[in-house]
DNA sequence: GCTTGACCTTCCAGTTGCTGGAAGCTCTAT
DNA sequence: ATAGAGCTTCCAGCAACTGGAAGGTCAAGC
């Protein structure tokens, strides 16, 4: 399967294929032209990185899960703890985002928002 | 006053300091030295600089902040409105950042981890 | 006056995870 | 034969810094 068809199959952009194909995530076969071939080896890998992805895991995170799911033996509490850990960091940043959010909302409620120059927002930032 | 006296004062690093000064945010007069010499108004620029950019504004969100707040005659609309923008994308990231949470979540709690090779997690990922 | 060490300067490279684009080869359909 | 789509590689750029090298400057101590 050549690379644009991987790409509908798995929900990653070509040029994402690509690119982990250089930092060594999924290396496909090449045909005698030189394009791409993808098997369905290659394409459960895409997958699983897509779906790792999404889930917010990082690229190196995803190397280490990818290699985890290949081995047949590996323990879960290895998984489980990349997943913990990136869970806490998840949680982290919201907790950071939810003090943005309280401190800016409060600023955008007290600025009136219309021609006059007095703002708020602007003293806050200027304190 | 020097650069590092002025990180101190506005408490940003002298590097991030000098690459605000490199996209054009602040730029400091010279000594005869070629030493940057930060006056008042630079390092009220500075200190503006950091809270803003603490409350998550984008560079250039903050540029364009920055030139409003030097513009006594700026409307507060002006102002609110980028603060609601950014607000609004703060919002977003917290759904979406709880979202990922929940899922990741549950499958943290759905894996024993120890020793055993069954993972729940790489089995949501590689389905 | 000399040395030492802490400053300061500029410039270049690397970070994360792609994404866009150029130049050029290959395949398919007309 | 040719047009257009698709493939290849490689290079550059995004955000917002950060680290480090090479070299100039300054203040203190001897």
């Amino acid at each position: 399967m050549n690379i644009s068809d991987a790409a509908i199959e798995c929900g990653l952009p070509a040029k994402t294929i690509r690119y982990y194909e250089d930092i060594g995530l999924v290396s496909p076969g090449r045909l005698a032209n030189g394009y791409r071939d993808y098997d369905e080896d290659d394409l459960h890998k895409l997958r699983f990185l897509q779906r790792a992805r999404g889930l917010g895991f990082s690229v190196e995170d995803c190397r280490v899960l990818l290699s985890l799911y290949e081995d047949r033996n590996r323990a879960s509490g290895d998984v489980r703890k990349i997943a913990k850990t990136h869970l806490d960091e998840i949680e982290r940043k919201i907790a950071e985002l939810q003090s943005l959010r309280d401190t800016l909302s409060d600023l955008v409620q007290s600025c009136h928002g219309d021609d006059r120059p007095n703002c708020p927002i602007i003293n806050d930032l200027a304190r």
